[in-house]
DNA sequence: TTGAAAGCGGTACCAA
DNA sequence: TTGGTACCGCTTTCAA
């Protein structure tokens, strides 16, 4: 059932049927009702092509996922930052466009998507350190969020991220408060601007101990489960490895388990492990279980964040630039015992 | 620059620049080349709203992913399935369109996104062991591919679904060789059909080893990391604790290694934990580190494949109902210590 | 308060 | 091989 249809149901015109449906005040309380009740038994909804191409806006949201053909994987938070962003659309009569884009075709992408027109703005995903896409989409003059940063963007625009740098800080800090002296960052890749800020971060901590930074104990990678375990694995193969691993996220935390295991090692005794996940840690007194943020349900909180940014940017043009940092939360245990030596 | 700017741009009629860019044959090769030249050089691209508008096709595909109030979380593994999906698609000039959908309101939203028409087929995430959303989409002619399968559908239709049973047959089977006789099954909630099918699996082995299934070592809630400890916990003080775990999905593995770590328990040598993903599983003698399905990359391929089902579907109708099964890969190591006592 | 008609940006039929 | 034109389903201006 079209809207051409339900008007002559009505014996009305498209016209009285549109605005009674939109809800403009020119049109009489009696027949509104009309209208809406017979919209209702029919089941009409608007063909949402057709209204778009009418008003010029789509009411669907760009969400842009950069894939690589050397490390295709998807970021396993982007399922929760998604959830996120999807029910806060969907609150408010949003669409969500997913589009994965190689790596190299991601400037032409852009402009194909602007030109195509199915979206009032986009989120950007996994910002490098230096990203182009950002002044293009300036350019493009299509209202975008970053999740994340770009470190090299000097102007203003707008981003919803993780206070990155703290978190990986506050951790290694703590480490160090344990008693641990060689601690091992297992990082993302670290082009891309999240794992950057995380290894800013360890290295701050360390130099507020006083303490060298070790090319030896870091290493930089897609994070998979295979990654960690090879890092892992020649770490502890050195005349001093390291008592302690920072590892970025869950799924490569489990190589690094997988490594220390093998060699008869016990977790928590031998070797502290802390992830960046809602993973367990596993700490040198092997008594508490402290959980180092992001938990999933901080992702998700940021994908509903991004999106209501997102949103007042399109409604209303003129609010922008919009950032927010957000504070990871750090959860400890009770555990303050010795470090292995 | 829209299609009309760009035939007169060229001194031709919309319908000439239209059918060179299509591809249709009665354009002349030198016209062709000269249109394509001109829209490549102006950085033209069709609008996508227009176009399906006078196609009646959208190019785009939905995914509908039902959401609670009670239980909100998204499947961890959605994030792979759609990335699998989405390279696909792309790679076919189709778009992914997510819909986040609140449980009670279903059966409206796959009605309304069918009177909307902006996508050409759908899949459906979460299938229920009783679904009507099934019959819905076939009454509402639809195309659609579930993942998953719905236990209480009779007719055919189309779905791709991984080989639940059967895993958690030979996952079971595999503890019970090992020695254990006191297995525990922390499982997804069971009204979800995936979930149903495991316990299936899980019975069936202990049923052909002549064992009882016993209630107390089964659990069944919202996969989370508290549920796994809540479980895990609770089961490890009762008179005789099970001497292994099997476990649904990686985070809630998270808390049941959580509780048996906070018992002074040694994952692998006084429990066994297996888990149903890209997860480290921990055997009773702690020699080996199997790991069992269904890892990311095999979630991945699943997502392409149901890609590559719809979109079959959609091209040719007469093509359905077309559905596969995927035997879940174990990869098991070494070890078959026997089990605590 | 209601309706007729133009237009959004394409496609596809029919005629030339 | 090319062009004119109706049409896809809706919104919106203008007139009644």
């Amino acid at each position: 059932m079209n809207l051409k249809q339900l008007s002559q149901h009505l014996g009305l015109s498209q016209t009285t049927v549109s605005r009674a449906l939109n809800g403009y005040p020119e049109v009489s309380e009696k027949t509104r009702k009309t209208v809406r009740e017979a919209a209702r038994a029919h089941g009409y909804s608007p063909n949402a092509r057709a209204k778009s191409l009418a008003t010029g806006r789509t009411h669907a949201i760009g969400h842009v996922l950069p894939v690589s053909d050397q490390h295709e994987m998807v970021n396993p938070i982007f399922g929760d930052f998604i959830a996120g962003a999807g029910s806060t659309y969907a609150r408010h009569g949003y669409e969500v466009v997913l589009s994965l884009v190689e790596d190299s075709k991601i400037e032409n992408a852009y402009r194909t998507i602007k030109a195509r027109g199915n979206v009032d703005g986009i989120v950007v995903h996994g910002p490098r350190m230096r990203d182009s896409r950002i002044e293009l989409l300036q350019e493009l003059g299509l209202p975008f969020v970053v999740h994340g940063r770009a470190s090299d963007i000097a102007g203003p625009y707008s981003w919803h991220d993780v206070n990155n740098t703290r978190a990986f800080r506050r951790a290694t800090a703590f480490l160090l408060d344990l008693g641990h002296r060689r601690i091992a960052l297992v990082n993302g890749l670290e082009f891309l601007d999240f794992a950057h800020r995380r290894r800013l971060g360890y290295e701050q901590a360390l130099s507020d101990h006083g303490l060298p930074v070790d090319p030896a104990l870091m290493r930089s990678e897609e994070m998979t489960e295979g990654y960690g375990y090879r890092a892992a694995a020649a770490m502890l193969d050195i005349p001093a490895p390291p008592t302690a691993f920072l590892v970025s996220s869950m799924i490569t935390a489990i190589g690094v388990r997988r490594a220390i295991l093998e060699r008869g090692l016990v977790l928590g005794r031998d070797v502290s492990v802390i992830t960046h996940d809602d993973d367990l840690s596993y700490l040198s007194n092997g008594q508490s279980v402290p959980i180092f943020t992001a938990t999933r349900s901080s992702v998700r909180a940021a994908g509903a964040r991004a999106a209501e940014l997102l949103m007042q940017l399109i409604n209303d043009p003129g609010s922008g630039p919009l950032s927010e940092l957000f504070e990871a939360e750090l959860i400890i245990g009770q555990s303050t015992g010795p470090a292995p030596t």
